[in-house]
DNA sequence: ATAATAAAATACCAGTAGGTACGAAATTTG
DNA sequence: CAAATTTCGTACCTACTGGTATTTTATTAT
């Protein structure tokens, strides 16, 4: 995982995983079954372990101002993301991936795109969100936010200019 | 060009592009010298043939809304860029080119920033555009959400839904 | 201690990447 | 037409990819 984190993960070889872990390529055969196996496993632990922060967000009961400020700050500032996120690493390539991963990969999108519809659903019924947007589509917007502030953040972007972009694009929701 | 454009520019080999084009190896690096100088050869006449199309758009002094729907028509419908945008594909996997297009790159998209400063800077003074944040800024961000809707188009994702998250991406230099 | 078995690593496979040495073909010059 | 020169493509190189056959090591049973 902190092979795929640092750098993209289709550039990462088996090789230099096995190198890295200081563990025999069969033997990472043997556990994970190949590369796919391998990518699927780490997206997995990955989505435990950084991914359910995003959620966690969503689930703390803030106001709308509150929870979009929670995630800029997690997805712009936060040290832990700064070399990105390997769930939009691997979506941006996911082309190159194996159908194990890629299917979780799309599973964890439609998965985060369904949380966000469900906090905008209830910050509507709430009174809260007062926009006039579809809710899914919102959704959609958000998510599609975050990767393009993770994505610049893996790029090396300064993140003061990440969190004003987020911040800008973010504001629809407050305003619209 | 056609082939670095329909798939991921990464991805294609020199070989691949030769066996397309009908033409030995020896005679592709007689011509671009490798694969750095082909890419920003391809680059070069990318720009040229197609990124001119966006700059055309802004200085049509069109009206600040007639000028967005035509970047969002652009960018998100036109069957054109139905396999996205060879120079966002090259810069979403900059690590991997080499050091003149990686260059090329660079200054593409600083000169593409430099023109939608100038443009809203034109604007703010026709009194068109009354947003308070500053031009670079919002140039800025107008590029990186025209990027990612070519590179939702890349990715194959429906144009009308590519069309709605841009437009709500933009809709923020209509109101603030 | 020794034979049978389970586990793990070394060494290798085929395929492909970018790149080039060198011989063959075409062209220019006398 | 013949010789010198330039142009061009076949065949090859090394490096590295994901993946595995085979041998070596460790463990267990007798």
């Amino acid at each position: 995982m902190t092979a795929y984190w640092a750098g993209d993960p289709a550039d990462v070889s088996i090789n230099a995983i096995c190198a890295l872990a200081a563990v025999s390529k069969p033997a990472l055969y043997r556990e994970f079954g190949g590369e796919d196996g391998l990518m699927r496993a780490v997206l997995d632990r990955y989505a435990d372990q950084v991914l359910s922060e995003i959620f966690d967000i969503l689930s703390r009961g803030l106001t709308l101002d509150g929870t979009l400020a929670a995630l800029i700050q997690f997805a712009s500032v936060d040290a832990k993301m700064d070399a990105g996120c390997v769930f939009f690493k691997m979506r941006a390539g996911k082309h190159r991936l194996g159908p194990m991963t890629r299917d979780r990969v799309d599973s964890i999108d439609a998965a985060a795109v369904a949380a966000f519809e469900a906090y905008l659903t209830a910050s509507r019924a709430a009174g809260e969100w007062t926009g006039d947007q579809p809710a899914p589509v919102v959704a959609r917007y958000l998510v599609e936010q975050l990767g393009l502030a993770l994505t610049q953040r893996a790029a090396g972007e300064d993140p003061a200019q990440v969190q004003i972009t987020l911040a800008l694009a973010l504001s629809v929701v407050r305003r619209a």
